[in-house]
DNA sequence: GCCAACGTTGGC
DNA sequence: GCCAACGTTGGC
C-alpha cells in the first residue's frame, strides 16, 4: 500500500515534538474523536509520514516530522480511571478507542506557523487552515507533506 | 431519528 | 479568557 501522509495534533504543554525527541516513540493516546481514531486504526500503515503540529501554541504550527512506527492498538488510557479520557463502556475484550504509535524524525530548522500555511498559495487546500477544522489527525497530501518539508528545512 | 443543549477545540 | 464551529448526548 502507498505510503501515506498526515498531519496529527499536539499541544505542545501536554506533549510536544522535543518531548518526543526525548522519548523516540510515543502511543497517540487520548485521541476521544471517531474521526481521528478511525484514520489511526484503518488508515494508517507503519512509515506513514506525520507533521507534528502544535496547537494551542504561541504560534501554532508545524514543528518537524514524525512516522508511524507501529500499527494501532487498544489505548491503555481507557481504562485508566483516573484518567480524564477514561471511557467506562470500554472493556479489554472490545476496546473502544485505538492508538498507533508515533516515531520522532526531525525537529525543522524553521518552524512552519499557521500564518505562515496561510500565505503560501499551495497549501491552501490543507484542512489545518479551513475555519472551524478541529480535527486532530488529518490527512494531507505527498505535496503539501513535501512542501512543508522543504520550508521546514531549508 | 430528530434536534436542542451541552462540551470541546483551538485560534485569537 | 472569549467565542465560533463542530461533535456528542439524550429526551422525545
Amino acid at each position: 500500500m502507498a505510503k501515506k501522509y498526515w498531519l496529527m495534533k499536539s499541544e505542545p504543554d501536554t506533549f510536544s515534538l522535543d518531548q518526543l525527541k526525548k522519548d523516540k516513540t510515543t502511543w497517540w493516546e487520548g485521541v476521544r474523536n471517531y474521526q481521528a481514531r478511525n484514520y489511526m486504526m484503518k488508515d494508517m500503515q507503519v512509515a506513514d509520514e506525520v507533521l507534528f503540529y502544535h496547537s494551542n501554541a504561541e504560534p501554532p504550527g508545524v514543528a518537524g516530522l514524525a512516522t508511524i512506527s507501529k500499527l494501532a492498538e487498544a489505548d491503555q488510557l481507557q481504562f485508566d480511571k483516573k484518567s480524564d479520557v477514561y471511557d467506562p463502556k470500554a472493556t479489554k475484550e472490545k476496546p473502544n478507542w485505538f492508538c498507533t504509535e508515533v516515531k520522532f524524525k526531525t525537529k525543522f530548522k524553521n518552524f512552519i506557523s499557521l500564518d505562515h500555511i496561510r500565505q503560501n498559495k499551495k497549501l491552501a487546500e490543507m484542512l489545518v487552515i479551513k475555519k472551524g477544522s478541529r480535527l486532530s489527525i488529518q490527512p494531507v497530501t505527498k505535496a503539501e507533506y513535501d512542501q512543508i518539508c522543504q520550508l521546514g528545512q531549508a
